[in-house]
Formats: C-alpha cells, structure tokens, sequence
DNA sequence: GGACAGTCCGTTCTATATCC
DNA sequence: GGATATAGAACGGACTGTCC
C-alpha cells in the first residue's frame, strides 16, 4: 500500500490563469454547452474580470499582454467547431511494465476526445503557449502525454494504434491556406492577430493582377492588417484565402508507443532508485543545492517549490496536511493486490 | 507562347541567448 | 516552465531572360 500526501504547490502564474480559463471555454464550445457568441462573449467577461481586478497575475510586458490576448480573441472568434459528440476531460488509465515486469499504473484527463466517421479517435490537448518549442527536435517529448493517453484508449478500447489520431491545438496561431499563382494551395502557420499583415507582400503581387493600381493596393492592404481581416479586398482576391486552426500533428504507431512505455518506465526506475537512498535530503542537497536567486529553483522545481521543503526551512509557516491513500496506483510488491476494475470504476463513474 | 534555367528574395525552420 | 529576439541555413515562389 503507497500513500500520497496531498500537498498544494503554488505553480500559478498569469499563463497558468488564462490557460485554464481557455481550456474551459473552448471545451463548453466543443460540447455545445455554449454557441460561438457565447464563447466569444464569456472570454471577453473573463479579460474584463482580469483587468478589474487589483490583485491578478500580470504579463511580463504590455507587448506580450496584447499579442497573447489579441490572439485568443481572435481563436474563440473563428476557431472551429466540430460535427461530432465532444468527450472533454476524459480520465484514461495507462497500465505500463518495466522491463523486471513490475506494473505501472498512470491516470491522466484529455482535454478532448471525439470519434470522427470513420473511426479514428482524435485526441486534443490545447495550448496556449508559443509553438517556438514545438520543434521536431522537442516534439517527442513534448507529445508523451498525449501518446500516453492513446496508449491509455488503445489497451481500453483495442483501436489500433493507426486509428488513433494525437494533435496540440495551438490556440495563437492560425493555419493560413493562400493560393499560388499557380493554382497550387500552400499553408502557412501565423499567429492568429496578424495574419493579414503577414500576407501583405502576396497581396502586393496578387492585386496588381486583378487591375488595381498600386497605391490603391498600398491602401486596402493597410485598412485590411488594421482590421485583420480581408472583407474590404476583391472577391477574387478574398477567395485566394482562407484561416483554419493550426494543429501539430503527433505520429503514433505501435513503434512509438513501445518505445514511450520504455523511456516512461525507466524514468519511473530512476525515481525509485532515487528515492530508495538512504537519506535523500542530504543526497538532494549537496547534488542540487538550493538557490534562492535562480528562477528555476524558486519556481519550476517540484522539490524547491514544495511545501514541505519550504516548511522545512522555515521559508513558510507549517500547515496541517491530510494524507490520501491510494490502492498501490503506482505498482507495489505483488501485483495481484492491485484490482485495476476498482480503479477504473473509481475515476470513470 | 511555352519550356527551361538562373537569380533574387521572402519565408520558414531551427538553434541559441536572454529574461522572468 | 513561460516569453521574445535574433541569426543562419534551407527552401521555394516569383520573376526574368533565353531559346526554340
């Protein structure tokens, strides 16, 4: 038997607040809790909730305030909606082996999940955040917990790996979709404030070719960035584009997922090892020592940043805690005593 | 006028640096 | 962890010139 003590770690921060808040609306949207202007309508109110009041998290600058709020205006403008039954935060349970057997039980919620027509199971996790770090290099990493949760809906369902489709809906940015002279159509990834603006050279080439003289051109294309939108362009030029919501794509075989299940369970070995040492805190502090002057350790590490480790040092006051027991969620000696239909039960009813 | 090659230049991707 | 800024490399669309 493992017990967890329930601990709160202060993690918050401004891009945790308005992170949260969007998740919740976009979900009530993709659940037709609410319509279009509803959604619209509810992130205004929260905005105007944040500015109101004294005591809210800030944006590190004003520039970095206006192009993130500008860009989620924007998403719960246009951004899609879907034509099937929308599952959000849905608790999946992934039951994994490490390499002596042992099993390892993960719980995790998908922000949300829809079968499509033919049968693919779209998972989508959102975000907030600049896609500067969701390079192909980072993706790997950055995709475990949505490969997690595939993994978690394939041993649940048995839908093959090939029918389970992953995607980050990066809620900044838009996919623009513009059309060569060619003919031929190209997509290009913006963020959602500015995409006009950043078509402006195409549409430099483009009206000139529909008869329209170069300052006249100067002049729409400027009344269209103002107004991020092209209503004020030609026809024939305005159909030249359209705005879809930009996902990043996570690919998923059963090559992939063998080789998560591996890195994760081994991840899980050096924890165990970590904290079977005799006495951990001696070995943590002279490993990695505390720097009060590094953002990481205020901040980021879960071990700095802990309660306990605060109370400890006398950095805060200590706090009465209650203690939550856990049948063996993370494997114990005998497997046998784990009843994964219990669990199951448990987080799904 | 169509096909092709070469050049220019804007866009995209990626890595890195820096800050909180 | 989040953010922005910047630089360099790679890519490819648009344009131009030439040839047939």
């Amino acid at each position: 038997m493992l017990y967890i003590e329930k601990r709160r770690i202060n993690t918050d921060n401004v891009y945790t607040i308005f992170g949260s808040e969007c998740h919740e609306i976009i979900q009530d949207y993709l659940a037709k809790k609410i319509d279009r202007a509803e959604m619209s309508k509810s992130w205004a109110s929260f905005v105007e909730r944040w500015e109101d009041d004294p005591t809210s998290f800030q944006f590190d600058t004003k520039k970095i305030e206006s192009g993130y709020l500008d860009n989620l205006t924007h998403y719960f403008k246009h951004t899609e909606g879907l034509n099937y039954p929308v599952r959000n935060e849905k608790p999946v349970i992934a039951k994994l082996h490490d390499k002596d057997g042992k099993l390892l039980v993960f719980v995790g919620y998908v922000d949300s999940e829809y079968t499509d027509e033919d049968g693919n199971l779209h998972l989508i996790d959102f975000k907030t955040s600049s896609k500067t770090t969701f390079t192909p290099k980072n993706l790997p990493k950055k995709s475990m917990q949505l490969l997690l949760y595939a993994i978690a809906e394939h041993q649940r369902t048995g839908i093959p790996y090939d029918k389970i489709k992953c995607k980050f809906d990066m809620q900044k940015y838009c996919t623009v979709h513009y059309q060569l002279e060619s003919g031929k159509w190209k997509t290009s990834a913006q963020e959602r404030s500015q995409w006009v603006t950043k078509m402006a050279n195409k549409l430099k080439t483009k009206l000139p070719k529909v008869d329209i003289d170069p300052i006249t051109a100067e002049e729409m294309i400027k009344t269209a960035s103002d107004f991020n939108n092209m209503d004020n362009l030609p026809e024939s030029i305005q159909k030249q584009f359209f705005i879809t919501n930009y996902y990043i794509e996570v690919k998923i075989s059963e090559e992939t997922c063998d080789k998560l299940e591996k890195k994760i369970t081994g991840y899980c070995n050096d924890i165990y090892d970590l904290e079977s040492k005799e006495d951990i805190k001696t070995y943590l502090e002279i490993n990695y020592p505390y720097d009060p002057d590094n953002f990481y350790c205020k901040k980021l590490c879960a071990y700095h940043s802990s309660r306990e480790f605060k109370e400890e040092n006398g950095m805060i006051e200590p706090e009465v805690t209650e203690s939550l027991e856990v049948n063996d969620i993370f494997g114990g000696e005998d497997e046998s005593s784990t009843n994964d239909d219990d669990l199951l039960n448990l987080l799904l009813n």
